[in-house]
DNA sequence: TTAGCCTTGAAT
DNA sequence: ATTCAAGGCTAA
């Protein structure tokens, strides 16, 4: 059975498609298991030199049928690894899969256990689409992992008997399948040969795209249509006919709302949609008649448009506001991307009715991924704020829209210069960094302050009492900060809707906020970034087979533009687990109600937070130094710059670089390593915590424990870290973010909740939360290390950790950056950055209270009634964190607030550091 | 179906 | 005359 299909040739022409089954892949499994012949580094590196295009990989579905678009119930989907948009292909990989796919024979169809994409492939899938398998990708996802080593049993039928679903990550068909180790799930070891190699984890939200329910693996379904199945008509652009309304997108009023109602199911109010709009037709007095929810636009007043038509373009493109592409401008009321925009428009215009079956509702929808789930994508449409009633009934093209649709709009036509941008964000920068407690931050949704523009309401833009809101903050990032932003305005939404957003999390702490007043920011932040748990595979995906890397996408690879390619993460699975005393205390305290005991503690203690060294008495001389890495003039030199800007920490300012075991790291400072050692006291050895009640001591210690694994300082400590090429330079970023997964997947199944956690939960809190784990970790390093501010101010802190990152990026990317350059794509970030480590150091944050925040941070959940058990779990460690600071900080009784109040204002910056894709910046700012 | 490129035409 | 956001077309 040959269904693959040549490149530009047509596929599976009648016959069965080429498939998958899970035989197959066992075969494949059992093949790598036996032959170790996973490939390496060096193995992929090969495999993918042929594709210049590699975008991250996942499991096509084919439903054999090609050309026609009934899906006969009597045949079964059968899916194929392929890649997403991939023209080129690899012959060498597709004829493997092809030798492979006649190894195995027909398929029997109803056997389900294929791995399937999201994609719903009622149409004829373009050749390219199927029986491809071209690129070395890796990947997730959800199959039935046998539960019996018996081959012969797994036939494909009693399949709920004999798989259990289970998170795999998968490569290319050259690998098969690699079971990643799931606690609890029989029959999946990794094996020793792979745990040094090249162990892929690509960490996404969702089971990329396919569905294995309880009941078995589930056929993807069809995107329907609602009662008008009225083919789209295509009226001719020179048409006569164009004037006239040609039909109705919406028979009744009640479909309309049906079809909002699909993809908002409540969880937002879209009003983006008016009744029957046609576009503006010249010499039509339409008077603006503001009616219901429609609001008089002011046109703009001011402001003339002086935008230079420069390079700016090309070096800060605008990018989408659904899925990060690049932006080609306003479409149907926010920017976005000429794909967003036709989805946008085809839909509407056919009235699709799309399904999520890949996940629950809340698929991840950037570039890589947008066309895996049509229903997640037209809703984050809708709920970006794009305007149904802007796809015209009557199809007439060119010219505006009315005024009506107009005012609908979130974004407005141009209306600022590019050069109000960076003066804003300077401002922003400086705002943010003058505020000295970082729980007064405010986050404005309004990227402009022209002081002449009066922010028009949006009333599309109430997106109210969403749990899973994004927020018009994240407009401000999604237009802010790379895109053009000032061409057009983002309305400014202070629409008091929003503080019905019902986030649990925000309930659950509003009692304790209140009292400072800080509620609102509070809920205003937790939301920012909703659409922001990007996948690893795009914030590290950078082209591993690129073997020469032109400027242009070295420009790629530092802001990470368009570098959402080829899902390179590869887990770094070789830390076995060593158990260590999880259970020191060998007790189970269960008796006590966690809760309890925080109001009824200590009153008059003195609470001595004299622990800490002051280790600082060369601090203000060595910040005097002012650029630590002053850039590298040769190639040559770079190396050792860098090597030393990360490892001697008494040169680079004020970062100290701890838990390493590289012995000339910690001989370069003196003082500070009694710091490190105290820091890292045993928490038996603390009295502090002799007075915590037994069970959040007992939950503590747990913590504490875990939380050894997360030290990621350690990850500049290599030789090989310093790169010669650009490649090299791609492989450790790749290497960071290996690092960085494999040591939150280690952590987070040491937790001792971890075995509480379902699965698919623990996995969807793995990848949206490790960016904001990531964040925490750096900007906490430094307190909880001991470090004292000695004098700092905070915008010494800002400055230097600017100049610091400047100076190791040069070295990295061998390329000069200006500040100014920085502070527009990063300032803001930063800014937030320098304001939590300082709050943190001047609070003398400890250890104790990071690990909780670490896990309160992980277990947040921004719609609420998603879990309980995580909320109970959360629950308490929050207690813990409160017993903690009951006990150890009596004299500060805010000092709870505050620290969950900081937690937003890391989400913000884990939701700036993930927009900015420059994922390598907490690991250079905690060196 | 997707998405890049083209045509259109009111607004500027 | 130019802009730019609509719709259209079509290769992949
Ligand atoms: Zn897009
Ligand atoms: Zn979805």
């Amino acid at each position: 059975m040959t269904s693959v299909s040549l490149p530009n040739t047509g596929t599976s022409k009648n016959g069965s498609p080429g498939f998958l089954d899970f035989k197959l892949k066992r075969r494949r499994l059992s093949d790598i298991l036996t032959t170790s012949s996973i490939p390496g580094n060096t193995s992929i590196e090969s495999d993918v030199q042929s594709n210049s295009s590699s975008e991250s990989g996942y499991i096509s579905y084919s439903d054999g049928n090609h050309g026609d678009r009934n899906n006969s119930p009597d045949e079964s989907p059968v899916y194929n690894i392929s890649s997403e948009n991939s023209p080129e292909r690899s012959s060498h990989c597709e004829k493997q899969f092809i030798n492979n796919d006649n190894e195995t024979g027909a398929p029997t169809s109803n056997s389900g256990i294929n791995i399937g994409q999201c994609r719903s492939s009622l149409f004829s899938p373009p050749p390219y689409y199927a029986n491809t398998i071209n690129k070395m990708h890796v990947g997730v996802a959800y199959v039935g992992i046998p539960t019996t080593n018996d081959e012969n049993q797994l036939d494909g039928k009693d399949i709920n008997n004999k798989f259990k679903m289970g998170l795999v990550p998968v490569m290319s068909p050259m690998s098969g399948f690699i079971p990643l180790a799931i606690n609890g799930l029989s029959g999946v070891q990794i094996p020793q040969e792979l745990s040094k190699g090249v162990q892929p984890v690509f960490m996404t939200s969702m089971p990329n795209g396919f569905v294995m329910t309880s009941s078995g693996p589930v056929a993807v379904s069809s995107p329907n249509r609602l009662s008008n199945d009225r083919k789209p008509k295509s009226v001719s652009s020179c048409g006569s006919d164009r004037s006239g309304p040609t039909s109705k997108k919406f028979q009744t009023k009640e479909t309309e709302s049906e079809f909002i109602d699909h993809y908002t199911n409540g969880t937002f109010v879209y009003l983006g949609h008016l009744g029957g709009l046609k576009h503006k037709v010249k010499n039509v007095n339409e008077s603006d008649v503001g009616g219901g929810n429609s609001q008089t636009v002011k046109e703009d007043e001011t402001v003339p448009d002086m935008t230079p038509v420069s390079t700016y373009d090309n070096k800060y493109p605008m990018v989408c506001g659904i899925c990060n592409d690049k932006a080609t401008g306003l479409h149907y009321g926010i920017i976005t991307c000429e794909g967003c925009k036709g989805f946008f428009k085809r839909t509407v215009q056919n009235r699709r009715v799309y399904t999520c079956v890949g996940g629950s509702g809340n698929c991840e929808i950037n570039k890589t991924q947008r066309n895996r789930c049509q229903f997640c994508r037209f809703k984050k449409c809708l709920h970006a704020g794009m305007v149904l009633a802007a796809v015209r009934e009557d199809r007439m093209p060119g010219g505006r829209n009315s005024g009506e649709v107009y005012n609908l709009y979130k974004v407005k036509y141009k209306k600022h210069k590019r050069r109000e941008e960076t003066r804003v964000c300077k401002e922003r920068v400086a705002q943010i960094i003058s505020r000295p407690n970082g729980q007064q931050l405010e986050i404005n949704p309004c990227i402009t302050t022209d002081k002449n523009t009066k922010p028009v309401s949006y009333p599309g833009a109430g997106y109210h009492g969403n749990n899973n809101s994004i927020s018009d903050t994240r407009q401000m990032y999604t237009t802010g900060q790379n895109s053009k932003s000032s061409v057009y305005t983002t309305d400014c939404v202070n629409d008091s809707n929003q503080t019905d957003v019902t986030d649990k999390w925000c309930q659950k702490r509003n009692a304790s906020i209140s009292s400072m007043g800080q509620a609102e920011h509070f809920k205003t932040q937790t939301c920012v970034n909703r659409d922001s748990s990007s996948q690893l595979s795009c914030t590290y995906g950078v082209s591993q087979h690129k073997k020469k890397l032109c400027d242009e996408k070295m420009e790629n690879l530092i802001y990470g533009y368009g570098s959402s390619k080829n899902g390179c993460v590869h887990g770094d699975m070789s830390q076995s687990f060593v158990p260590r005393k999880m259970f020191k205390s060998g007790r189970c305290y269960d008796n006590r109600d966690t809760g309890s005991s925080t109001e009824s503690s200590a009153t008059n203690e003195n609470c001595s937070n004299n622990q800490n060294v002051d280790l600082t008495s060369n601090l203000q001389k060595l910040t005097n130094t002012n650029t630590p890495v002053t850039c590298a003039s040769t190639m040559k030199d770079s190396h050792a710059i860098l090597r030393s800007t990360l490892t001697q920490p008494d040169t680079n300012m004020f970062f100290m670089t701890s838990g390493s075991n590289n012995p000339c790291l910690l001989s370069s400072s003196s003082g500070e390593q009694s710091v490190i050692s105290s820091s890292y006291m045993s928490p038996q050895e603390d009295p502090k915590l002799t007075s915590l009640d037994p069970r959040s001591r007992y939950l503590l210690d747990c913590l504490l424990d875990c939380d050894k694994i997360l030290d990621i300082t350690d990850l500049y400590q290599r030789d090989h870290l310093f790169p010669e090429t650009k490649d090299d330079v791609t492989n450790l970023l790749c290497g960071l973010g290996d690092e960085i997964v494999g040591k939150l997947i280690q952590w987070t199944k040491r937790l001792s909740f971890f075995k509480e956690i379902p699965l698919d939960i623990h996995s969807q809190l793995l990848s949206s939360k490790w960016h904001e784990i990531l964040m925490l970790i750096t900007t906490t390093y430094k307190a909880v290390h001991g470090h004292t501010l000695n004098g700092m101010t905070l915008e010494e802190l800002y400055t230097n950790n600017m100049n610091h990152l400047k100076g190791c990026m040069e070295c990295l990317f061998k390329k000069e950056f200006t500040v100014e350059h920085l502070e527009t794509e990063i300032g803001e970030m930063m800014g937030i950055i320098s304001n939590l480590m300082y709050s943190f150091i001047k609070m003398n944050l400890s250890r104790e209270e990071h690990v909780c925040l670490q896990v309160i941070l992980l277990l947040n959940q921004c719609d609420s009634g998603q879990n309980d058990i995580i909320n109970k779990i959360q629950d308490r460690y929050s207690s813990v964190l409160s017993d903690i600071v009951t006990s150890h900080r009596p004299d500060q009784p805010n000092r709870y607030a505050e620290l969950l109040l900081f937690l937003p204002q890391i989400q913000t910056a884990s939701a700036l550091l993930i927009q900015s894709k420059m994922i390598y910046i907490p690991f250079f700012l905690n060196q």
